[in-house]
DNA sequence: AACTGGGACAACCGCCGTACA
DNA sequence: CTGTACGGCGGTTGTCCCAGT
């Protein structure tokens, strides 16, 4: 996996972190004497002691009974991390690196879900191996999943849109849990010591599933751009990639540069699902499809992408429908602006694929100036404005689907069935409103324009989300 | 040799759900 | 029904180690 892991065998010896705040410092302030920071050898027994005696469980006991002077939750920790005699303290394996792989694509961020599926290994070293992965996916530019794995999620998730517009929920995939439930994942064939194999296979999408799925299969395709140039240019494949689709990442119109626009990915960049559905009257897929980067430009929120599983924002229930023009009509750019002033964001985001599947998503994009073409964005702008359909979003990048149901239930607002002519939806939305006109009201003069009209449309976006209904937040 | 960046890992924090008084 | 304690979970941060420059 990678140089770090070679010397899984030999246990680190703990150190003192030089942050934490230590006894006597503890006693200083008069808090309680509590322990904090790395377990020592003589700690570590204690608490195997008192787990061999009491058993696990009721922890805040462990205190009084063991003389360890260290709070349940940090007893419960060390001995569920690290202490257990069933974990396994050897690299993981690249058969459990598939397995997690396949077990996120599943169920998103849910580590002690998935270290159920993994014995002897514990949630935190499945969280620590996917942070690590992401980021190292990041960096490289590289799709998260293998291409193996956004196909068939890809297939699958027509198959749930299918099911789901034919409004045969016997047949639904979507389990208890109000995720869909999709099929284990061979990785077999994949080989996961040659990361860079699937580089151009994140961006080998078959030109005919960019426009023709009525409803874009939200994300499957998710690619990491490096938050540098430097990282991107590292990926040769990709930015050939780059310069020979024009269906992909480049707007057809666009004029390139001298050299191929450099992309980046910021890590907190908020995405909007709702973006990626091919709706006739989103219009992030206006943007989408029209091949539109977005700018860098400051996002008003501090947002941080969640990740996922298998869980669907409806937008709008009219771009479930079959009829609906898989294609959005070609729009200027102005209209692309033309949404209620609450949804209005400045933007960042387009997706280069509108394969729908579109977690191919790409920002911070640094077009040349004076273009000669007016319709395009990327011409009229390099600060590009994109509607994006939002009221909080929080993108997971890296789930081939989209969002967790956490990152749902955490992001979308519930304005679920009302429209934002609703009072309290207005009421809700109005700080995030202000922040962004003041955003917007920075970007092009035909942006600000074209603020005020709002398209009915624009005003009805429900986000049906397919999360436990107990997870949804009461706001 | 010093510096820097990335990876791995450990641990803490805050939130949430549940059990129980 | 309510408040509290506890445990679980996910996100984040801090530290160390190593390799490359």
């Amino acid at each position: 996996m990678s140089k770090m892991t070679g010397g899984g065998d030999a246990p680190r010896v703990p150190r003192r972190r030089q942050s934490v705040f230590d006894i006597t410092e503890a006693r200083r302030r008069g808090e309680e004497h509590l322990n904090k920071g790395p377990w020592t050898l003589a700690e570590d027994a204690k608490l195997m002691a008192y787990v061999s005696q009491h058993g696990e469980g009721n922890w805040n006991a462990v205190q009084m009974h063991s003389g360890l002077s260290r709070c349940g939750k940090s007893c419960r920790l060390r001995w569920a991390n690290h202490l257990r005699p069933e974990l396994k303290k050897s690299p993981l394996t690249e058969e459990e690196e598939r397995r997690i792989i396949e077990l996120h694509a599943q169920m998103g961020n849910k580590w002690a879900k998935m270290a159920t599926q993994l014995p002897g290994r514990t949630d935190n070293e499945i969280k620590n191996y996917w942070n690590t992965r992401i980021k190292r996916m990041q960096r490289a530019g590289l799709p998260l999943y293998p291409s193996e794995v956004r196909q068939r999620v890809r297939s699958q998730e027509n198959q749930n849109m299918g099911t789901l517009m034919s409004g045969d929920s016997q047949h639904s995939e979507i389990s208890q849990d109000g995720i869909f439930n999709i099929p284990q994942l061979d990785f077999k064939n994949y080989d996961f010591s040659r990361a860079h194999a699937f580089a151009p296979s994140g961006l080998d999408i078959p030109d005919s599933s960019l426009f023709q799925q009525p409803v874009g299969p939200p994300y499957n395709d998710l690619i990491f751009f490096g938050n540098s140039a430097k990282h991107l240019r590292e990926s040769d494949m990709f930015y050939n990639r780059l310069d020979n689709s024009s269906n992909y990442m480049i707007p057809a119109n666009a004029n390139y540069p001298a050299e191929p626009p450099l992309l980046s990915y910021p890590s907190n960049l908020p995405l909007d699902p709702n973006y990626l559905f091919c709706g006739d009257n989103l219009h992030g897929s206006h943007a989408a499809l029209n091949g539109t980067f977005s700018s860098s430009a400051p996002i008003p929120e501090a947002m941080k992408p969640e990740l996922p599983s298998l869980q669907y924002l409806e937008t709008q229930q009219g771009s479930w429908d079959a009829n609906a023009s898989p294609l959005p009509s070609l729009e200027s750019a102005d209209t692309m602006f033309q949404s209620s002033p609450v949804e209005q964001y400045q933007s960042f985001a387009v997706t280069p694929a509108s394969d729908g599947l579109l977690e191919s998503v790409v920002y911070d994009t640094r077009l040349p100036r004076g273009s000669n073409n007016k319709d395009s964005l990327w011409n009229t702008t390099d600060e590009c404005m994109v509607n994006v359909a939002r009221t909080e979003t929080e993108w997971d990048p890296n789930s081939p689907f989209g969002h967790s149901s956490a990152s749902v239930h955490t992001v979308y607002t519930p304005v679920s069935i009302s429209s934002v002519d609703d009072p309290h939806h207005m009421e809700h939305t109005r700080a995030d409103h202000e922040m962004r006109q003041e955003a917007i009201s920075q970007g092009p003069p035909h942006v600000g324009q074209s603020q005020e009209t709002s398209s009915p449309i624009d005003t009805t976006r429900v986000h049906l989300t397919l999360a436990k209904a107990k997870k949804l937040p009461v706001r």
